[in-house]
DNA sequence: CTGAAAGCGCTTACAG
DNA sequence: CTGAAAGCGCTTACAG
C-alpha cells in the first residue's frame, strides 16, 4: 500500500537499481533518467523505507541513549546535547533502559544492529554491565562523573575541579573560612566534590577544619541539618559551599533561622540545578554542570566511531563545570 | 560475523524455518528439535536481528516521541510515563524532533515504518503539522493542554480545572479575595488557566476584580511585577494564585518586599514545578500537572492502536492536575 | 511435524 | 550508462 522503490521504477520506466542510484547519488545516471526518476518520486510521494535500508546497509541512523534515572536533573540537558548533534548528522536517539523486563531485548537491539551505537550515562548502572557493554564490541561512549578505565570513549565531568572553582571564587572575594555541606560519601560524585574541596583548600593554604564540614543526604532537610551543624562550630565560616542545590536550599533556611543574612553575613554557593538557583531568594551563585556539553560531546565521539572515522583506543575528554555568579556570594563583612 | 538464524540452524541441524518457529512459538515443533534449537541458541549466543524482523513483520517495537521543547519542565516526566508503559510492552521510544534539518527524515521514518506509531506533544508544534500527521494514517496520539478536534486519540490536561482546584482550596481556607498572576494571554495554557480562575470565582459567588489580576511573562521578574501591581490594589487580596512557579517565585519576593509574610498575611499557590515548589521558603502549595500520567496514557492508547486492539474513532481522555498542599497557604488572618 | 522457497524493500557488485 | 540478480536476516504460507 505504501509506495516502494518498485513503484517509482515503474512510474519512471527504469530499473529499481537506477532509482536507487539517483536517490543515493551512488553512480552516474544520465540527466534524462535522473529527471524521470525525480519526477516519479515526487508524483508517487516516495520516501525510502529505513528498515529495509538499514537491513541492507547496516545503518539505521539510530543511536541508543541509555540512562538509568530519567528523573535525574541532568537528563533533559544530556538529551538535548546528544540530540542536537545526532540530528545534525541525520541520526535519532532511542531511549534505552538498562534494567527491567526489556533489558535483554534492548541489549539485543544494540548488539544486533537496531542502533548503531550507544551513549551510556554510567550513573546508576552497575560497573559490570558497563564493562560487558564495552566489551561487546558495539560502539559505546560513556558519560561519567569520574575517570574510568574501560577502553572506550568517555566524557567525564570534573567534579572536583568544579568545587575548586567555587572555593577560588570565595577566596577571591576574601573568604578564609569556607564551610562545606556535602552529600553522603557513598556516592562517587559526592566523594569527588569533597575531594575537590580539600584540594582547593590546600591549594590556597587554608586550614581544613572538620567542624565546618558536614555530610548529609541530598535533600533540603539534609542541607538544613548540615548547615546547622556547621554553624554550631566554635568559629563559624563566612562562606558555605553546598554540593547540591537541594542542600543549598536547606542551608539557606538554616542561615535565615540563625538570623544570618545571605550574602551579607554568610556567602552561599550551590550546585547543579540552574532553575532552582535562579528562583531562590537571594538567587544562588552556583556551579553549573556541563550536561548539555556532555551529551553533545558523547554523541560527537560516538558518531566518529560509527562512521569509522575514528578507530583508535578509547579517548577521554574532561569537561569543566562553570561557576555562575548570582546574588548569594559577596565579600565577607569585616 | 555476528551470528544469524542460519548459524543456529546449522548448529542444530534443522532448517531456519524450524528455528524461527521454536523461537517465536509460532508452530508446534517436536520436543527433541526444540531442545536442539535452544541448545544451539545458547551455544551460539544468538539473538535475532530486529531490523530484519522489522522488515519482514512491519513491527520494529519502536514508538516515536515527538516533542518540540526538550527543555520544557514536562519533558522528563512525560518521557518516564511513556517509557514505563512502552517498556512493559517490549517497546522503546525514539525521540523525534518536529523541525530542523532532520524533520523530513523523521517524518519519513514514521511514515515508512521505522516507528510503529507516534506520541506527539503538540506544545510548540504548528497545528497544520499536527493535522498533516494525524491524516498521514500513522497511529498517533497527541498530548495537549486543551481539547482538540483532530480525529485521533488525545490526552488533555484540564488546566482550567486545575486552577479551580486552587481556588477551591483557598475558599475552603476562608479566603474571599483571591488574586491571580497569570501568563501572557497569547499562550493557550495561560488562557485556559485564566479561564479556570474566572470560572471558579463565578462558581463560588466571588466577585471578579481586575485590580487583583495581572498578566506577565512567565519569569520570576514577571511574577514580581505582577504581584506588585496586584498588591497596589485599593483592597489587597488575602491570597494569590500564580499560574507558574517562576511567577510564584517572583510573587513571593514581591510579598516579602512589601513586608507581608506568607502564609500569615497572604497565601500563595504556584503551579507546575514540583522541585522548585519543594525548595522554596516557605515551601509552595502548588498545582502538580499530571505529566507522568499523560505520557503513560498516551503510550497506552498508542499501543492499543498499533496492536490493532483499538481501531475506532479518536478518543479523548482528560487528566486533572493535583493540588499539593505545602506551607504557603493558610487561613486568612482576620 | 519439518523444510524449501518466496518475499519484505532495499543496495550493490557485475554484466552487458 | 543501465539493468538483472543476488542477498541483507528474517517470517510464513505451502508442500510433503
Amino acid at each position: 500500500m505504501t509506495t516502494t522503490i518498485k513503484d517509482v521504477a515503474r512510474a519512471a520506466s527504469v530499473s529499481i537499481a537506477t532509482v536507487s542510484h539517483v536517490l543515493n547519488g551512488t553512480h552516474y545516471v544520465s540527466p534524462k533518467l535522473c529527471e524521470r526518476v525525480w519526477d516519479a518520486v515526487k508524483e508517487t510521494g516516495y520516501c525510502r523505507n529505513p528498515v529495509a535500508h538499514g537491513l541492507r546497509t547496516g545503518r539505521t541512523n539510530l543511536l541508543g541513549l541509555m540512562v538509568a534515572d530519567l528523573a535525574a536533573l541532568s537528563f533533559p540537558s544530556i538529551v538535548r546535547g546528544a540530540q542536537d548533534v545526532a540530528a545534525a548528522a541525520g541520526y535519532s536517539l532511542v531511549l534505552l533502559r538498562p534494567e527491567g523486563p526489556g533489558a535483554q531485548h534492548l541489549l539485543a537491539m544494540a548488539r544486533r544492529g537496531m542502533v548503531e551505537g550507544l551513549v551510556l550515562d554510567v550513573a546508576g548502572i552497575p560497573a559490570s554491565d558497563v564493562a560487558a557493554l564495552s566489551e561487546s564490541g558495539i560502539p559505546t561512549v560513556a558519560m561519567s562523573s569520574n575517570a574510568e578505565h574501560w577502553d572506550i570513549d568517555v566524557v567525564v565531568t570534573d567534579e572536583a575541579g568544579g568545587v575548586c572553582l567555587a572555593v577560588e571564587h570565595l577566596v577571591e572575594l576574601g573568604h578564609q573560612r569556607i564551610g562545606f555541606v556535602g552529600g553522603l560519601p557513598d556516592s562517587q560524585t559526592a566523594a569527588a566534590r569533597y575531594a575537590g574541596y580539600r584540594q582547593a583548600l590546600a591549594r590556597h593554604g587554608l586550614a581544613y577544619d572538620p567542624a565546618i564540614v558536614a555530610e548529609a543526604p541530598l535533600t533540603r532537610y539534609g542541607g538544613y541539618r548540615g548547615a546547622k551543624s556547621v554553624l554550631a562550630a566554635p568559629s563559624r565560616p563566612t562562606a558555605l559551599i553546598a554540593a547540591d542545590d537541594s542542600l543549598a536550599a536547606g542551608a539557606l533556611l538554616a542561615l535565615q533561622d540563625a538570623g544570618l543574612r545571605v550574602p551579607d553575613d554568610v556567602s552561599l554557593v550551590g550546585c547543579d540545578d540552574v532553575r532552582v538557583a535562579d528562583l531562590m531568594t537571594p538567587t544562588l551563585t552556583s556551579l553549573a554542570l556541563p550536561w548539555y556539553e556532555m551529551g553533545a560531546q558523547a554523541a560527537k565521539m560516538l558518531l566518529e566511531r560509527v562512521s569509522g572515522y575514528e578507530n583508535g583506543p578509547g579517548r577521554t575528554i574532561t569537561l569543566a563545570p562553570k561557576l555562575v555568579r548570582r546574588q548569594s556570594t559577596a565579600a565577607p563583612s569585616t
